[in-house]
RNA sequence: CCCGCCUUAGCUCAAUUUGGCAGAGCAUCGGACUGUAGAUCCGAGGGUUGCUGGUUCAAGUCCGGCAGGCGGGACCA
């Protein structure tokens, strides 16, 4: 791959790059380090699996891939004792795999290196040069409640700053609401005498119920492991505002989990409406919006393909 | 450490001056209406009233203790 063609796959998707040429310099090191971080979760679903599935990518790059389970920044937002988030931690590593990382990727438990003394040395070191709105507004769309704030949350983003030199990092990635962390970032580092990292960008998939975000504590997530009458089910019931693409959660999913895999998606419906339809995502976009596309022959066509992209997910993790 | 206020359904809050079957809105689930969902209309489920001891025929309500939250005061070599 030469390195046009690596920037091109790895920017696809993505909402922004900061910043593209440092990205390029990146690229051409020897292994470069790509890192994401990840709350350990009791289910793995679509919004995690755009982020992934981005690795992948970063991955196939030549990028060596290194996935934190981040136990104690869970803990620090208030998702249980670290026996529990270590218990479904290992879950999580083996969807994660399920979703197609290589063999070499490293996963990383956040508790065995966070307590070390230079570790946590440098987060006194932070604290002193963070001010506490900064490291609040980090967390805005992160912090579990936003009420009774914890000193908690504001050791969260500053051990986040900190995990990207411990594990060496090249470049991070994340959805966007890690955008403001990863810039205090950018910001801290070079002034504790280290490298800025590279920040890569993901969308965040709407919920099902067309919030804003899919969230493994609303009950409107898709999760990787979704059994095929449960994925029809949420589907089915999904917000899904006929000529709408904005913010449309069908048409996201489409476009981030079948057009990654198909050129096309083939919609199957009655002759009284139509008949079949094989679109690119282009002309699915074109189509709905012009309200030539009905919800529900969309759903049906998008249910069929997801069931199907997941099955190896599903089977993968049945396995032993 | 001291004083005051607060804690009721998943969430926000009601529950008559003076103890008498714990309610509403939102959310959830179901039905109707749409060839989806949502919106709208109709209906349903949902509770150890923070925990604990007491007074009383009867306690969300009165009294004691504890926990948590909020505010103030005091201390400050």
């Amino acid at each position: 791959m030469d390195l046009n063609f690596k920037m091109e796959n790895i920017k696809r998707g993505t909402l922004e790059v900061v910043t593209e040429e440092e990205l390029k310099d990146k690229i051409k090191k020897d292994k470069p380090i790509a890192y994401i971080g990840y709350e350990p979760s009791g289910s793995v679903h679509l919004g995690h699996a755009i982020t992934v599935k981005k690795m992948i990518d970063l991955q196939n790059a030549g990028f060596k891939v290194k996935i934190l389970l981040a136990d104690f920044h869970a803990y620090l937002n208030g998702k249980g004792s670290l026996e529990e988030i270590e218990k479904i931690s290992n879950y999580n590593k083996k969807c994660f795999r399920a979703l197609g990382l290589s063999e070499d990727t490293e996963f990383i438990l956040g508790s065995s290196f966070q307590t070390l003394e230079d570790y946590t040395h440098k987060i006194y070191e932070l604290a002193l040069s963070t001010t506490l709105t900064r490291a609040k507004r980090s967390m805005a769309q992160i912090t579990r409640d936003s009420k009774d704030h914890k000193v908690a949350e504001v050791i969260y983003p500053l051990m986040q700053v900190l995990d990207m030199i411990f594990l060496n990092v090249d470049v991070a990635l994340g959805g966007m609401e890690q955008r403001k962390i990863h810039m205090l970032a950018r910001e801290s580092l070079p002034r504790m005498g280290y490298e800025a990292p590279v920040c890569l960008h993901t969308p965040l998939l709407h919920g099902t119920d067309g919030s804003d975000k899919m969230s493994s504590s609303k009950e409107n997530y898709i999760a990787i492991d979704d059994e095929p009458d449960v994925i029809r089910k949420k589907l089915q019931k999904s917000f899904c505002p006929q000529g709408q693409v904005e913010g449309n959660p069908v048409i996201e999913i489409a476009e981030h989990f079948v057009f990654t895999e198909d050129k096309t998606l083939l919609i199957e419906r009655p002759e009284k409406f139509g008949g079949n339809l094989e679109l690119n995502y282009k002309d699915l976009l074109e189509i709905y919006a012009k309200n030539e596309l009905h919800p529900l022959d969309l759903k049906n066509s998008v249910i069929k393909r997801l069931i199907e992209i997941l099955e190896p997910v599903r089977e993968y993790l049945k396995s032993d």
